[in-house]
RNA sequence: GGUCCGUUGGUCAAGGGGUUAAGACACCGCCCUUUCACGGCGGUAACGCGGGUUCGAAUCCCGCACGGAUCACCA
């Protein structure tokens, strides 16, 4: 039999971290086994609905690799793939379940069922629908009909016994039967209830793994119950632990936790943000971490998921970002480098490329770049305290000792490259008879003013040009003076 | 409150009767180094609690505690 699962977003506006691991999952479990990942969008709440908001859902499944196979823009056999165009069909499901005796017609209003709430003995937390229109006569009931009374219908529930549902991560779940309620498949409005339009979704897209969240873990039994009434074989289960921001929250755009587009305006890869979600819940049998999209569709297991919540860390997301941006061909790495290093460096004449190479290997995200580089384009204010180092073994008169060598050394070099620098620089150290450091160190501070830059002394000479480094030598011997 | 679910270092997690309880991030230290990084080496740090079953329990069972989810004519 051919997996087939399905992502089934509400478009909001926004790819919110814990859908984006679910589509990735529901994707792997299909791809991991040769079958379809199918998108449907479910835009049945008008009121949330958000312009381009469908967009951004193909556009994330596109720069992420989770391509479908079905779906509203890439058709498929079981199409309508947009849940407000299939609205036509779902009231004949559900009559078809009244003539079975399975559901019922509810005329109900919603004071009744608002008093009854709250003459609830148990209090208004809790309040089962009391059946009052489940006993009415058939005559009644199409009196009601007729008359054109507002109504809704509801599933009837068993009245005793349990109901009993495997999920492939939580294992065997049983409730009471009596525990649930008598749900609400059709509305007044004569539109399909959420937990109603899935069910038969899913089953006229012959879907075979319903991957969701674990909220959905206690509404279960009444899908189970639906699958059951209709005669239809219900999907695998498979429901995830949530994606928490701390131990007590789940992780909510809300409440300000990033999205996906978030994540990636402040300089994470995609390819890091997917390869780090997959991780979040799951781990392969290899143990392994770092891995292509390609490479988890053949580790992927079902087995790896795990049943508890985990906290989102972003420390090991820029960690991982770091990794991918050292793996990445120079070329690929300078084409996103280069936008951040032009608009940090503005309309200097600086080599981009050299700055890139040497960024390349100490960065962690992409924004961290214009922090980074912005010393080129000007040398900020600093304190000679920076010269004083104590592993290098310099302090102010030491420094300034070496700038002051440094000076005539450099003015005298004809050609301004890495190796002639290096080259001079290494010499004067054996002339001086002092440590590298004692004269790197010092020169390295005063072309950056800064306590770190991605860079040594050499490497900023070159890439500043003689002019520039001769203007911050000079500077730099100036603030010592003093 | 009822029901359901969860609980291994700060975080992600392996391990499913016998382990010195993996590994990764973070943190700390050392080495390397022309800075910071990178890299290498090492370190601190965990089975929620109480009972039971067993020769032996992080692993199985039962309680408890704590946390979460759910109980809509929302999705």
């Amino acid at each position: 039999m051919e997996i087939r699962t399905r992502f089934a977003p509400s478009p909001t506006g926004y790819m919110h971290i814990g859908n984006l691991r679910t589509a990735l999952y529901e994707y792997l479990i299909a791809k991991s086994q040769g079958g379809k990942f199918i998108l449907r969008i479910e835009d049945t709440d008008q009121e949330r609905l958000v312009v381009g908001a469908t967009d951004i859902i193909y556009n994330t499944l596109k720069v992420t690799g989770l391509n479908h196979d079905e779906g509203p823009d890439v058709g498929g056999a079981f199409g309508p793939y947009v849940q407000s165009e299939r609205m036509g069909m779902y009231m004949d499901y559900a009559k078809e379940l009244v003539a079975k005796g399975e559901a019922y017609y509810c005329f109900c209003t919603k004071e009744r069922l608002e008093s009854l709430k709250e003459s609830n003995a148990e209090g208004a937390a809790f309040a089962k629908y009391d059946r009052h229109c489940y006993h009415l006569e058939k005559e009644e009931v199409e009196a009601k009909l007729a008359a054109k009374e507002p109504f809704v219908i509801r599933q009837k529930m068993p009245d005793e016994g349990t109901t009993t549902f495997q999920d492939v991560v939580y294992g065997e779940i049983t409730v009471e039967n009596k525990e649930l309620d008598d749900q609400i498949l059709m509305k007044a409005d004569g539109f399909p209830t959420y937990n109603f339009a899935n069910v038969v979704d899913d089953h006229l897209m012959e879907i075979t793994h319903v991957v969701r969240g674990s909220e959905y873990l206690s509404s279960t039994p009444k899908y189970s119950l639906l699958y059951q009434a209709f005669g239809w074989e219900a999907p695998v289960y498979v429901h995830l632990p949530a994606v928490m921001r701390d131990a007590q929250h789940k992780l909510s755009k809300r409440h300000g936790d990033k999205s996906f587009e978030d994540l990636v305006r402040e300089g994470y890869l995609v390819e890091a943000i997917v390869n780090y979600i997959a991780l979040l819940g799951w781990s392969p049998s290899d143990n392994t971490e770092i891995f292509t999209l390609k490479e988890l569709e053949e580790k992927f297991d079902i087995a790896g998921l795990s049943k508890s919540p985990s906290i989102f860390d972003i420390k090991k997301l820029t960690w991982m970002n770091g990794e991918y941006m050292k793996a990445m061909e120079f070329e690929k790495f300078y084409s996103l480098a280069e936008p951040k290093l032009n608009e940090a460096l503005g309309e200097t004449q600086l080599d981009c490329k050299k700055i890139a190479v040497l960024l390349q290997k100490r960065l962690e995200t992409l924004n961290d770049i214009p922090a980074l580089v912005a010393f080129f384009k000007e040398l900020p204010t600093y304190g000679t305290e920076l010269y004083t180092h104590k592993k290098m073994k310099t302090d102010d008169a030491i420094a300034l000792t070496s700038l002051k060598a440094v000076i005539p050394v450099l003015e005298g070099l004809t050609e301004w490259n890495e190796t002639t620098i290096h080259d001079s620089l290494i010499a004067l150290v054996g002339e001086m008879g002092i440590k590298n450091g004692q004269l790197l160190w010092p020169v390295r501070t005063a072309l950056s003013g800064e306590p770190t830059s991605p860079g040594g002394a050499i490497e900023l000479a070159d890439i500043l040009g003689k002019e520039e480094a001769m203007r911050r030598l000079q500077k730099g011997i100036e603030l010592l003076s003093k």
